[in-house]
RNA sequence: GGCCCCAUCGUCUAGUGGCCUAGGACGUCAGGCUUUCAUCCUGAAGAUCGCGGGUUCGAAUCCCGCUGGGGUCACCA
């Protein structure tokens, strides 16, 4: 039997979500270890959540990860009569019935079983309803799942173990909405069927509803899938990472200049480590090793500071010419081929984002608009060093450092004053790349230019 | 609140009964290198393994209780 796994991404916010990303990694890396099949299953069944482009934006981002689906991508909104099919055969077979209870009457039950502190559940009140078949009569209806009473309901996690609720615990849940659409219950369980999903590996938020799940199963007489619930990412203060509290949209972090290595390398490490406790690994080294059984339940915090350190450890180990086109195609032309190479040696050991780049060579582009420090009591001392430079011929970053260390000991100055306010006075900033160096990048005509403005 | 899941340094984790006076990584601090920053190197602090009971010659590791955290209780996924 091959291996199969999906994930099921809805449409309902800008982007993919971190914590689905990781998910998708595991589905992704699993699926690769046993030469199965990774699937998209856009779950876009609540209408009224639904945003646009969110699907084409969610494929986008999986792409620039690498984690492309090996089928094309279904959407459950174009498989409706399929879930209405199974809906009914359950009523059929009396596991689920037509519900035609208001929203204002389910609210009043609500409300006094709150009242009442018991638990809110359905009551059953329609359990023995026909079906309308006067469509005159246009009186809209939910199919509902009849939850047996008192019956403990178990499945086997390949992380957590055996899991045991009792059906006292479950609603009769409404699997077929009044407008046609499923909700993700009946849809998530004829679809993992359909589609021959041999390993169901999802978010821990789904442990409580999985229940349901199989009591479909088993309502519809097929066999269950193997579960696995990996754990919820979280925010520092470990509630479940969200956009509040936390950058959350995957494509946040590649335009924050985060490759897509360094984030799956670090996603994970979320809950599994290395057999070897390595912690910088390649994704193909990680689909080597990886054994579900081995992710660990707790919830880990989601930790950017170490992210960024780990994405420095990428940037460094890149070559210098795949770091320029990195850096090109990140800043999509800001700056020239040309002017990254020549400060690729520069920066290679100080960017932690391909985004940082900004910070440290954005003055070879453009003169500095305001200076870090206030330079007027260094005005003399530019004034000289501008002259002594002026004389230089060849404009060599060891000649321009061999004339400036004269201007500087002659200055009085320790060195480091005296090469900050050089520093500022040329990048604007009091950190930069080395100076000499970007000196000999900017060009004198530059550079002297840029003295002349201060003093 | 009911139910379910979880519990080792601030954070990610190693650890599956003796090798643990608990190891690594990030972060922090100190020092070295240094014309800033970063890299790199050295070192340090940091966890009575949530608490309390058992089981055992012996427990971070097994069992129970408590506490704490999280998740979930929709015609959302």
């Amino acid at each position: 039997m091959t291996v199969r796994t999906r994930i099921a991404p809805s449409p309902t916010g800008e982007d993919l979500h971190i914590g689905n990303l990781y998910t998708a990694f595991i589905n992704w890396a699993f699926a690769k270890k046993n030469n199965g099949q990774f699937i998209v299953r856009i779950e876009d069944t609540d209408r009224a959540r639904l945003v646009e482009g969110a699907e084409e934006k969610i494929l986008t981002t999986l792409d620039a990860f690498g984690l492309s689906p090996d089928e094309k991508p279904v959407r459950q909104s174009e498989r409706l009569s399929t879930y209405k099919e199974y809906a009914e055969k359950l009523v059929e077979s009396g596991h689920a019935y037509y519900c035609y209870c208001t929203k204002e009457r389910l609210e009043a039950l609500r409300d006094s079983q709150q009242k009442e502190s018991k638990p809110t559940r359905y009551d059953k009140h329609c359990l023995n309803s026909e079906k309308v078949k006067n469509e005159n009569e246009k009186r809209s209806y939910v199919i509902r799942l009849n939850v047996p009473e008192n019956k403990s309901v178990s499945f086997n996690d390949l992380i957590r173990g055996k899991i045991t609720i009792s059906t006292s615990e479950i609603d009769d849940q409404v699997i077929l909405k009044s407008d046609g659409y499923p909700t993700y219950h009946l849809a998530v369980v004829v679809d993992d069927y359909l589609m021959k999903i041999t390993h169901v590996i999802r978010a821990e938020e789904w442990i409580s509803s999985t229940p349901k799940h199989v009591l479909l199963y088993e309502a519809l007489g097929w066999e269950l899938p193997i579960f696995a619930h990996v754990p919820i990412l979280r925010n520092p203060d470990r509630s479940k990472l969200s956009k509040r509290k936390n950058p959350v949209w995957a494509s946040w972090y590649l335009e924050e200049g985060y490759l897509p290595e360094a984030i799956l390398n670090y996603l994970a490490l979320m809950g599994w480590s290395h057999p070897e406790e390595k912690e910088i690994f390649s994704i193909d080294e990680f689909v080597s090793v990886l054994d579900l059984k081995d992710i660990a339940a707790n919830g880990p915090v989601f930790d950017l500071t170490k992210l960024t350190w780990m994405n420095g450890e990428y940037l460094r180990a890149m070559s210098a010419e795949n770091l320029q086109s990195a850096i090109f195609n990140f800043h999509k032309g800001k700056y020239s081929q040309e002017l990254i190479q020549k400060t690729i040696p520069l920066i290679h050991e100080r960017i932690k984002t391909l985004k940082e780049y900004d910070d440290y060579c954005q003055f070879f582009i453009e003169s500095p608009k305001k200076y870090e420090i206030e330079l007027n009591k260094y005005d003399e001392l530019l004034k000289s060093n501008s002259e002594s430079l002026s004389l230089l011929e060849d404009w060599q970053a060891d000649k321009i450092g061999e004339v400036m260390q004269q201007v500087a000991d002659q200055s009085g100055l320790k060195n480091s004053e005296f090469f900050m306010a050089l520093r500022v006075a040329i990048t604007g900033r009091k950190i930069s790349p080395p100076l000499n160096e970007s000196m000999e990048i900017l060009g004198k005509e530059e550079v002297m230019a840029r003295l002349k403005t201060i003093a």
